[in-house]
DNA sequence: TGACAATATTTGTTTTAACGAGTATTGTGC
DNA sequence: GCACAATACTCGTTAAAACAAATATTGTCA
């Protein structure tokens, strides 16, 4: 490989694209604030997903939803819902109970302790993303959150609108 | 535990701020457009993290940087930045050496294959990026940009000027 | 009805991430 | 110059993510 190439290569350097621009922000961005939030998970001991989980399920009620629906609530499969399920079954934070109609789906459910302790973590969690974003407008994040919004180009919305 | 408690607990429900509903779109975001990120670099079989060090390191240019430097501009901890250049040099995408004048540092330095690698990756990246936002203008495009720097209060701006 | 595709979840296996502790080297103050 | 803190990285161990294959159940259509 003659250093000719090797040059030409090297020269794909900053910024090409404002897209790019955007997606290395975007990741930055989040990488960034989910710190913070993540340590205030670990008081509970619990993941960012485990928290996900909760708050999907508490958003549910008492009727519960299949694996399969937290999967496309999250953004991951349900292969991995399984075992997420498994350590906060194994806590107490949730049940599991199979469904009489169809006996392949499995309906999780909040556990009273999982309402506990979600609701230890409402306060300051609320608290973190406020302070954290004190600093913006309301103009800010108004406009933030439709520009993200238009970002996903609205095609998985309809999963908020799913919701019972 | 009472039913009362339960039910003053359940009802703390959908979006209790806009600074909530700014981070889950964030989230949702990122998941949701990383996804396709992760598919174009999987035909390199690499990961988001070893991508990103790459395009650090090519940045870096031949003096390459320290470990410690790469954690810092990603957001991992040098502990695990050694296991990712791990793999990294045993696929020869990546050399390392240590220093001569502070033999605690080790310098990782792209090798001609890992410019290879991330040359096959440029195009179709710019594409996907482009292709992913082709809905948005370049006025919103700068928008996001600058509410996402903004997000982060610019508070970690300074390691990309620290670039070389 | 009976074979076969489709759906829903689980299990197995292999990589990765996370984090504490350990090692080597350098800098500092007495 | 020597003890000791600080720095830079590596290692060991445990927990989590990713993906393929397996299992169980239901729906469909010849």
């Amino acid at each position: 490989m003659s250093g000719r190439l090797l040059k030409e290569i090297k020269q794909t350097r900053p910024f090409s694209s404002l897209e790019e621009e955007l997606f290395l922000n975007l990741f930055r961005t989040v990488d960034f604030l989910a710190r913070d939030h993540g340590e205030l998970l670990k008081t509970q001991l619990l993941s960012s997903e485990q928290y996900n989980v909760l708050r999907i399920l508490r958003g549910a009620g008492e009727s519960g939803l299949p694996c399969s629906e937290i999967g496309a609530r999250m953004v991951t499969r349900s292969p991995d819902i399984t075992r997420l399920l498994d350590k906060l079954v194994a806590r107490g934070l949730v049940t599991r109970a199979r469904s009489e109609e169809d006996r392949r789906v499995v309906y999780a459910t909040i556990a009273p302790q999982g309402l506990v302790t979600l609701s230890t973590l409402d306060r300051p969690m609320q608290e973190l993303n406020r302070t954290s974003l004190s600093h913006m407008s309301e103009r800010d994040l108004r406009n933030a959150i439709a520009l993200l919004e238009k970002m996903r180009g609205r095609s998985d919305d309809d999963n908020l609108k799913k919701k019972p």
